[in-house]
RNA sequence: ACCCCCGUAGCGCAAUUGGAUAGCGCAUCGGACUUCUAAUCCGGUUGUUGUGGGUUCAAAUCCCACCGGGGGUACCA
């Protein structure tokens, strides 16, 4: 549980306001409750640098440059910083302390799996929603981006100090799981030799088939010898739960786990059914308009009114008659009310980001504050093999699953690759490329500073080092000792930052740069050595690998990555 | 037509969210293996942040207009 060097920086400079008012050196002011500080870019700034000064400035009508200099002298003394500097324009500049740098291997030895999580949040129930692809098939490469940023994340906000749950919305309502229906039961029907006219939609996929084929070998000819009507919904049922399973497991394979899946057909179960109250409600707030036999959800914020129920001239099926949005409501009050998190997470991909508005006043209709729903939308990937570019669709009938493309390029490639850059921008993945095992390929990179710090324990260890060497770790002050170690001490930070900004983006670049730094220890500083005089030195550098491999365990866990002691 | 995202070094991307001299990888050029794995390291080269205005002490970041790329605008699911 540490607070980041960040945030008591932040204090730090917070402190020195006060004081340096009340010894007169600055006329009083409110001392802003946003500090700003960034960590500096340049070795001569100090690690840390605020230019909190230069926003005072209006307000003390002073210049920078003295609001600063008022301050730095009142910076109260701190263990973990050694100089406070003030230069131009007005920035104050923070150096750590390298003996209390050496001092945080121990620290994070004694953390270990549980170095970088922030404070736990009160009372901050957190669901994060995503996946949630049609269970009408196995998934696609469509889904992998998804997957891979609502799982991060997760694990994130996780270590950030939120209770998280993980869930996958079962999209089970409605006319695709009808179509799924009909088309294991026609190609069932097929199997026996006894094929079934149906005029209806079906899903041309191959895995289609192979369902078919499960469901002879389990329920043999029983389907046919019953009514239609009732063998398609007992289809319905077995289909759902199998495609289920596979979804399930291509996940797990990506090492992704949900806690919960959430049945979009128990909104519309029960008396009343929640789909009922929620449209009860609308109507009472006057959201709810029928024209031309349909409902609408109608808000001042929307350029437009939204159905809800589709018209009976429209479409025949009464079940199917509610929309997305319908369901949508029924799972906002689902998720926000009834099961009262405290926010609700949205993984979406950018294709549905014209449905954002209509939830968030959806929210506000129900007198949900909208800041408790946040949808990340992320752009579109498009995966190809070389110049091939790969299917995602499954109405297409032909397409590439997610399971092939784990099985070809490997979990953690895929999930370094998708993780590395903002949710914002879209991006092209090449699996050839992808599996290319060469220094064009950056999870190798990371990795292999995890399985370096392994050979050189192993490598240790048999030179009569016992494996939890201790010792003395103020003799670590190499600057690469140093560097190493404020990129250790900054993974809290990297942790807020990834969890406050929904940003998970940051974590494969941090552990990039971490394992630079562990590489650069390496060559610089060598860690065994046999030299007796240099026992003690032995052992602090020692230390330091096995600190360095539990950061570089944890951030390649929040990305969901295997940390390997071999490669 | 409107809405959303993007445009940063030859290429792919960062930039703690409005802060200092815009960073990293690849590519490229030159070095480093008798010692813990060279899947590594060290050094060099690389910029009018798409264009034009504006706001600000301070803009890649905010606002306006335009240009280019992607996505979206159904009583589809």
């Amino acid at each position: 549980m540490q607070s980041t060097v960040r945030d008591n920086i932040v204090e730090l400079i917070s402190a020195g306001m006060r004081l340096a008012q009340q010894a007169g050196a600055l006329p009083a002011f409110e001392i802003p409750h946003t500090i700003p500080i960034a960590p500096s870019q340049h070795a001569a700034h100090g690690d840390y640098g605020s230019p909190v000064c230069m926003g005072l400035a209006r307000v003390l009508r002073r210049a920078p440059m003295q609001i600063a200099q008022a301050i730095a002298p009142h910076i109260p003394q701190s263990e973990f910083v050694s100089q406070v500097e003030v230069s131009p324009p007005g920035y104050l500049n923070f150096t750590l302390d390298a003996g209390w740098l050496a001092q945080q291997v121990p620290v994070i030895l004694a953390a270990g799996e549980s170095w970088g999580n922030l404070e736990r949040k009160e009372s901050e129930r957190v669901q994060v929603e995503f996946v949630s692809a049609n269970p009408t098939g196995p998934l696609t490469v469509g889904a992998a981006r998804n997957a891979v940023l609502g799982d991060a994340l997760a694990a994130v906000l996780d270590a950030a100090g939120y209770a998280v749950e993980r869930e996958y919305y079962v999209n089970d309502h409605g006319s695709k799981s009808r179509k799924l229906a009909v088309s294991i039961y026609l190609s069932y029907a097929e199997l026996w030799g006894s094929p079934v006219e149906l005029d209806e939609p079906i899903y041309p996929g191959d895995y289609i088939a192979e369902l078919a084929q499960e469901l002879q070998a389990e329920a043999g000819r029983r389907y046919l010898e019953m009514e239609r009507d009732t063998a398609l919904a007992e289809i319905m049922e077995w289909g759902i739960q199998r495609v289920l399973a596979g979804v399930a497991a291509d996940l797990a394979r990506l090492r992704i786990h949900f806690d919960s899946w959430r049945h979009e057909r128990s909104f519309y179960t029960g008396e009343p059914s929640l789909f009922a109250q929620q449209l009860g409600r609308l109507r009472e707030t006057g959201h709810i308009v029928e024209k031309d036999g349909a409902l609408w959800f109608t808000h001042p914020d929307l350029e437009k009114d939204a159905v809800l129920v589709r018209s009976a001239a429209v479409i025949a099926d009464p079940e199917s008659r509610p929309t997305y949005l319908a369901s949508d409501i029924c799972y906002l009050w689902d998720k926000l009310v009834l099961r009262d998190f405290d926010r609700a997470i949205y993984v979406w991909g950018a294709d549905h980001h014209g449905d954002a508005p209509r939830v968030k006043a959806a929210a506000q209709a129900l007198g949900i504050a909208p800041e408790r729903v946040e949808i990340i939308l992320y752009q579109l990937v498009t995966m190809r093999r070389g110049e091939q570019a790969l299917r995602m669709s499954k109405s297409s009938g032909e397409f590439v699953t997610l399971r092939e493309v784990i099985d070809e390029v490997g979990a953690d490639s895929i999930r370094y690759m998708l993780l590395t850059r903002t949710a914002d921008v879209t991006m092209d993945f090449d699996l050839e490329l992808a599996v290319e095992q060469s220094d064009r390929n950056p999870v190798f990179y990371v990795q292999y500073a995890h399985t370096r710090i392994a050979g050189v324990l192993r490598h240790a260890a048999e030179q009569g080092w016992p494996a939890e060497v201790l010792g003395d770790s103020a003799l670590l002050t190499h600057p690469s000792e140093l560097a190493l170690l404020r990129k250790m001490v900054a993974f809290p930070e990297v942790i807020a930052l990834a969890a406050n900004n929904l940003a998970p983006h940051h974590l494969p670049n941090y552990a990039s740069e971490l394992a630079a730094h562990f590489h650069a220890f390496y060559h610089n500083c060598y860690i065994v050595d046999s030299d007796p005089a240099a026992v003690e030195l032995t052992r602090a550098r020692l230390m330091l690998a096995r600190a360095a491999k539990v950061v570089l365990a944890r951030v390649l866990y929040l990305m969901g990555m295997d940390a390997p002691e071999r490669m």
